[in-house]
DNA sequence: GACTATAGTGAACTATGATTCCGCTTGTCA
DNA sequence: TGACAAGCGGAATCATAGTTCACTATAGTC
């Protein structure tokens, strides 16, 4: 029995086991970050400072590890978004400025730039939840731009993901001349009223 | 020896070697294509009623093979540049159709969308030569459309690449709302000039 | 301090799929 | 048509990396 099925009847965690749940997501985020996502359970175990047996304990397959950091990460997003929407400010650099910062994550998560370069669907398609809620956010971020005439009318939230997720695929590779920093201000801007 | 090997020593293939290496790129475009990059060598001998050993003969790795796909597609994109720079007509309509036919070749190709796709960073990295010739030609397109002040000034040849690396990257992953069809067009009007 | 349920360990197991290799077949050419 | 180099076939091999499990350690509790 995994300890994510036990956190489901309810009881507690042991404190070493809460411990390193956090620890292994932890060194997952690094190790992802550093080599991929094909990196290893062996590397992640070994430098969450846990046996292999230890992480399986805590996520049943590799995937599900991998799951639980896009959700957290959508889940940051959405947090992001919330900000903002509590912001007051011009609402298309309100707008703009979450897609930034979001963007700089994304250039930091391996795990995210895989679930949003087509490879990693079922990965996608697990955090549904995390990802509607995210969805919800930005379509009010957008309503709000688009009811100040900042940003065009036939903009979706489906539309800014998938730009999100060009974004994030060109991160990755390293084709000359590709500056997704620069690219991202062009899209921005390209989202803007005429 | 692997027959591309010979090839580059000068030697005429054997009339049934020639046969078979069409017959096993063809056979791994549709493989790829039903089954996404990570098909077997196996299916793809299988499917071009060869031996595995036959296709190892003709593509020392399953890398090469997959490199040797995505050279063609390039090619295919720039043969189609090509014919759009002959074409007179308004040259914003003439790009636009451009990106158009692009997008529905990616559709039906897995071994493209992987490259485009962040995770194909090495395999785009082995067709840079063909990368670079498209790459020229885009910059003649846009820049005739922009000549023509019908596209933005700010657009380079290399935000159209990437441009394409999230549209190729959202058709595999099937999120609820997401039609790359119009979001391709949205991306498309943006670019105009405004 | 003893007891026990919970958690951790990592060597061994397994599945998957790429790649090799060698005996056999066939095109080519004199 | 015979010789032989070029090609082919596919069972066997190898490598990788995810996953299991029998055993040990320890937090929590009385």
């Amino acid at each position: 029995m995994t300890i994510s099925t036990q956190i489901e009847t309810g009881r507690p965690l042991r404190a070493d086991a809460r411990r390193n749940h956090e620890r292994i997501l932890e060194a997952a985020r690094e190790v992802f970050a550093d080599c991929g996502v094909d990196a290893q359970m062996d590397d992640i175990a070994r430098r969450a400072c846990v046996g292999v047996g230890t992480v399986y304990r805590h996520f049943p397959t590799k995937e599900a590890l991998l799951v639980e950091l896009v959700r957290q990460k959508f889940r940051v997003f959405a947090a992001g978004a919330r900000t903002a929407l509590e912001r007051d400010g011009e609402p298309f650099e309100v707008f703009a400025d979450v897609l930034r910062r979001n963007a700089d994550v994304c250039a930091r998560d391996a795990a995210i730039q895989h679930a949003l370069s087509g490879v990693g669907e079922h990965i996608w398609a697990q955090a549904q939840a995390e990802y509607e809620q995210l969805n919800a956010l930005t379509t009010e971020l957008i309503a709000r731009a688009q009811r100040a005439g900042a940003m065009r009318p036939d903009v979706l939230a489906t539309d800014i993901a998938m730009l999100m997720c060009g974004v994030s695929s060109t991160m990755t590779h390293n084709a000359p001349g590709f500056d997704w920093h620069r690219h991202l201000e062009l899209v921005i801007d390209m989202l803007r009223a005429r």
